[in-house]
DNA sequence: TTGTACGCGTTATCAC
DNA sequence: GTGATAACGCGTACAA
């Protein structure tokens, strides 16, 4: 593969000069850029970003940690990531932690290796040790759709807490009395934070037993086996609510396949859309995040953290962007009033 | 960040001896080794990887372009792919061409500079100039999920002939006699090679009408809008053939839309199927492409073209997958016999 | 068992 | 307007 040496040979000048005219740094004529350019297209040259970056010390990469990239909510998040990422000029990476902390970490210390300019992380678990590692190392960090206990890093999400208490006042409203919760893993901020929400719907509701709570792994097998266990409690709960898609959609198999029909039998709600394209027939009621904003809203994060200065800085910023209420048909017949077009 | 250096500093020794601890290459007293250690471990070094690739000339980093990531099939090609290069100990990037020529040229470009070991490239179009460029630039690459017209460059992709035959046939044996094929652009090989094993599996029947062929875009507008195309066509058909997911989801959409009621009506077969944890309803009869070994096997020939020393070496390989037909209840009633359990 | 010298490809600094 | 020199952080080749 041709290096600067070579362009520079062919042409007749000094590396410095091609790195001038490549970069337009720096004056050159007019004759000897012509050269130059001649002699870049006919040994096709392409600068070595390995050596630029051992220089300038910057890789103008980034990388997006998630713990499923097969969920398509993730896939939306990544894909407003590197549009953004793209416009600046910058690759993507992106990484599948599985929700397990040791791959996370793992992952980071790579990273890290890389010389990656910072890390979008949704963190599996707490993610404090990933999080750690990238403070020590002075890796500038955007934690993606997970809130941070100690608010010790820069955090992009939606607001989990405000979408699952319009979910609750919404089941609420349709009369629903005895519910219950199908949520993630206890250590996992989103996941208590929608049935937090959703408690105090109910609670605010008055008179209301609270909502009996599962905990489970964000994925369709756990949905699928806490709605049997949810079903099978008494008295009965008439109404749902899966704080993940994976896990409505779980929910909804199990149902299914009990023979509970949906909403007649039981009203169901979820959390995530998903995305149109990827649905034959919308029929979750859910609270929708915005997942392509929150992507590109991260990496705006970041890029500006870069731009702002090494250190600290300011103070942790956090961007919550509302979710949206989506009515379907799973949640039973509102008066007829909120129907969504199919 | 510290270097090396500043390890052999602390630990007392040289640049070298820090480099044979790390790498375990070359002898190291214990005693030596446990005082560098030690450095490590106190100051939190980690060996720059921007630095190492510039000597080593490798990045241990492969990439995969892809036509669009949101779609669930390519989702768990990469997921495939990942895993595989995971095992490898490489790491791998994703890069969304949006099935266009110039930005898959301009990522090739990107890639190369960056030296990454190798490519995985599902082309936009024909992807000739991206195959020329790798070719040119001494790039390995393997070609993933579509044909290459003149064989000139290794390639793992899905039976697609063999599973729209199987489809062809199976809506033939239902009864159909009228039928429509809607498929991707003109230049795409998947597209064109649908259409041909409809289009055999309807003429080895014999005495039916060869089926009428729209092209569009790989998208659910495009897949709604062929739909309605075919559905004003005299006479009406009574099946559909869409040769991709999101197609296929359009047209249910535009079914939907105009009271068509599928399988009674129309009946409906697509091409990719859709991950259960995806689907609400399972419905769609498709012809299923083993999508996370595709992704798997091309890291797997890509490492093999890596390790089997530079140059051409052997002729060009084409691994072709089988896929399999999933019989489900848009294709309406077999009778009985063949129905998948949900 | 440990260390010295050098080069990977690029660019910042300083000189002409 | 152009070029020589050095440095980024690491590992190979060769000594000691």
């Amino acid at each position: 593969m041709p290096t600067i040496v070579d362009v520079a040979n062919r042409a007749g000048v000094s590396a410095i000069t091609v790195s001038r005219v490549v970069n337009d740094s720096g004056p050159v004529s007019t004759q000897v850029r012509a050269r130059v350019e001649r002699a870049i297209a006919e040994i096709g040259y392409l600068p070595n970003a390995v050596a630029r970056s051992l220089r300038s010390k910057r890789t103008d990469t980034i990388a997006l940690i998630v713990t499923d990239m097969t969920n398509p909510f993730f896939t939306t998040v990544a894909r407003g990531a590197e549009d953004a990422a793209s416009d600046a000029g910058m690759m993507l990476i992106i990484c599948n932690s599985d929700e397990r902390e040791a791959e996370e970490v793992r992952y980071v210390r790579m990273l890290v290796g890389r010389r990656v300019d910072g890390i979008l992380l949704v963190p599996a678990g707490g993610g404090a040790t990933a999080i750690g590692l990238c403070r020590k190392q002075g890796m500038p960090l955007v934690v993606v759709d997970r809130r941070v206990p100690g608010h010790d890093a820069d955090v992009v999400r939606a607001d989990s807490r405000g979408g699952a208490f319009e979910l609750g006042r919404l089941l609420v409203s349709l009369g629903h009395r005895t519910m219950a919760v199908l949520t993630g893993p206890r250590a996992v901020p989103t996941a208590d934070d929608r049935v937090l929400g959703f408690r105090r719907a109910v609670a605010a509701a008055g008179g209301l037993r609270p909502p009996r709570v599962y905990h489970g792994a964000f994925t369709i097998d756990s949905g699928r086996e806490m709605a049997r266990l949810a079903l099978a409690a008494r008295p009965r709960p008439t109404a749902l609510f899966a704080a993940n898609n994976f896990l409505a959609i779980g929910v909804l198999h199990a149902l299914d396949e009990m023979g509970v029909r949906v909403p007649e039998d039981v009203a169901v709600a979820g959390f995530d859309d998903l995305p149109p394209a990827m649905v034959t027939f919308p029929f979750l009621t859910v609270a929708a995040q915005p997942a392509y904003e929150m992507g590109q809203r991260s990496v705006a994060l970041l890029l500006a953290r870069l731009s702002g200065g090494p250190g600290p800085g300011q103070p942790y910023a956090e961007v919550v962007l509302p979710t949206q209420l989506v009515v379907r048909r799973s949640s039973g017949d509102p008066r007829g009033a909120l129907h969504a077009p199919l």
